[in-house]
DNA sequence: GAGTACATGTAATTAGTTACATGATTGA
DNA sequence: TCAATCATGTAACTAATTACATGTACTC
């Protein structure tokens, strides 16, 4: 499906970046929350868009002689990019979760040990979607951007982390309640 | 991290199965939810597992000839699911989800484009939701099992996964109210 | 007799992670 | 001068998907 392909080439399209950049973007809490890749798999991934001509590259001088490149996008992988996103598809059927499969499982525990699973989880959740709201009043004062702006995709995803992060406290809380 | 190791040596754990069997299981709506291997990949980890010592087969004979491996957990299997199932892990820092990619982007949507796919999702989420609640209500009459059956854990990931679409279709909501 | 479900495997490819490998620049 | 960050790559391995491949049993 090459997913990671058009993850780059919407970064890509947005501005020109180098391979560290994109690397940097992944690692930002709201992209984070919904996709990620290693610079493992970036920088191949990087040259075979170029060979396929959906990206040029600059190279840059950074200081003396430490050299970066800096990717642009080219107009068919703008092509490419534009008819992808406009692309309806099904649902994904599985959101691989480890959790949820040892909790499926929990049979096989004492209530205490899977208390003890359920308060670490509820714990992590429970900052993740501090940690993500508090991003969202600081960067958006909790309000949507405006429409066609860049910020706007921004805010959406980062508004639909906190709601997921939410609807997973609800559960574990809802969990920890049956197991008390 | 060998997840579908502990995912197999789970249900075997629960009752002796064929492949089969654990790839109807892993079309099961409560557990396709979180989790999910085609038969390619089952029956590899099968024979691995059992060179391990961590299943045990007997051949079945099904009618005249079909034969059918009816797979038991060793010892040792079971004692490495109950370590696996009571580490206490770090939650997974992304959750990929290509729709939330495409969201990201949607800036270079029209209006109408990104409105099209967003109505398609949620469509296919509140489906996805009723479907999950139905289960719920036929199989459970919406009422926590008791603790400690095998019947709980699937309760609880099930209600899991009604709270999950519940709170995708709640955000597609907001998505959709922000471009109207 | 046809169609569906039962039943088990392998091959080829793509996706993703962890480890290996190197070196420059900046700021404390 | 030391540590963190910038910067780019490859190798080895594990995970997962799609396609290839085969045959039986049951029900209408």
């Amino acid at each position: 499906m090459r997913n990671l392909k058009y993850a780059i080439l919407g970064l890509v399209n947005r501005e020109p970046m180098t391979g560290y950049d994109i690397k940097k973007a992944f690692e930002d809490r709201a992209l984070t929350s919904f996709w990620h890749a290693e610079h493992s798999q970036i920088y191949p991934e990087l040259k075979r868009l170029v060979d396929e001509g959906m990206l040029n590259f600059d190279t840059d001088i950074r200081g003396e002689k430490m050299e970066k490149k800096l990717y642009t996008i080219t107009p068919a992988g703008r092509n490419e990019f534009l008819e992808w996103l406009k692309d309806d598809v099904p649902v994904e059927r599985t959101y691989k979760d480890i959790f949820r499969l040892r909790t499926f499982y929990s049979e096989s525990l004492t209530d205490e040990e899977f208390l003890t699973l359920l308060k670490s989880q509820l714990k992590q959740h429970k900052e993740k979607r501090d940690h993500l709201a508090e991003i969202r009043r600081s960067v958006f004062l909790d309000t949507p951007p405006e429409k066609g702006t860049r910020e706007l995709g921004d805010y959406m995803v980062l508004d639909g982390a906190v709601l997921r992060e939410e609807s997973y406290v609800a559960w574990l809380e809802h969990c920890i309640k049956i197991f008390r």
